[in-house]
DNA sequence: TAGGTACTGATACTAAGTATCATTAGATAC
DNA sequence: GTATCTAATGATACTTAGTATCAGTACCTA
């Protein structure tokens, strides 16, 4: 568990979150949820679904669709383009740095990205209605490439 | 032409920066070049071997592969995740913002993004090795949605 | 203008994600 | 506890984005 200049990110908890949205707690969804909540690197839906060879293919796509409208999982970009997708911990904006060696996704929030995004608006023609920013790392268990 | 804070954004020439590289200057690759110097929009591949039909398929992918590794086309997110292209008119390190209604895209340098980065290394687990900023607006050309 | 080879286009393939549809299993009512 | 309605499932086929293969073509240089 991490924290970032006071914000505590806590574990996360899955299946109240769709059931308070309305969708039924199936034995799928659980398998998924339960998968989820102990995963803190990013993954893919493919990856996802070969862990859990019970699950049909389509139910996990569809699963991890919904965890991204109800805004608890992300979907991110690796540093070569490519998508990641990622739990979300924090329930609000925030932003996601991934360590390009072992694909550890951790969030952060920081005011100064909202400062700074204001003062780009100011300078960019056009309305500005929402950005995306990753960081990418090399995270702290992982060694920073020494042999380069 | 667009200028931000000083930076002229040139139009692109990129027959000559494949040349430059050792690449052949072929017919496809004029096309192709000839076709992106006109655009200032985001785009697919799909969509630019469309209007390249006398073009093969793999070629417009082999040639746009090309052109990013070269530095002259841009990958990036749009605002639901998915990938676009963009010609890249100024060489070096740059972000982007794209608008989320004609998908025009516009580059853009800014100290002040460079140091928020430097400052966010601070704060961040790991070593920052890279970064990615989007901006999504609504460009001046386009109607900022009344209807809604 | 001949020749080596980088490049091309057709095709088949992989990977990521969606649509369809008959069947199954949660939730609720009885 | 059982019936019932319907959301959800899984199998499958499909779409979209991109890559691999390979015989044939067309640049470039000598």
């Amino acid at each position: 568990m991490l924290s970032i200049k006071g914000l505590v990110i806590s574990d996360a908890n899955l299946m109240p979150v769709l059931e308070e949205m309305g969708y039924r707690a199936t034995a799928p969804r659980k398998a998924i949820a339960k998968l989820l909540e102990q995963k803190h690197d990013s993954f893919t839906v493919e990856s996802l679904s070969e862990e859990l060879p019970s699950v049909g293919r389509a139910t996990v796509y569809r699963t991890i669709k919904l965890l991204l409208e109800v805004g608890a999982v992300c979907k991110l970009a690796t540093i070569d383009g490519s998508q990641m997708y990622s739990l979300c911990r924090v329930g609000h904006h925030h932003h996601h740095s991934v360590c390009i060696q072992c694909g550890a996704v951790e969030e952060f929030r920081a005011a100064a990205v909202e400062r700074l995004i204001s003062a780009l608006s100011a300078e960019i023609p056009g309305e500005v209605i929402d950005h995306r920013i990753e960081l990418y790392v090399v995270c702290g268990f992982c060694p920073s490439d020494g042999g380069k």
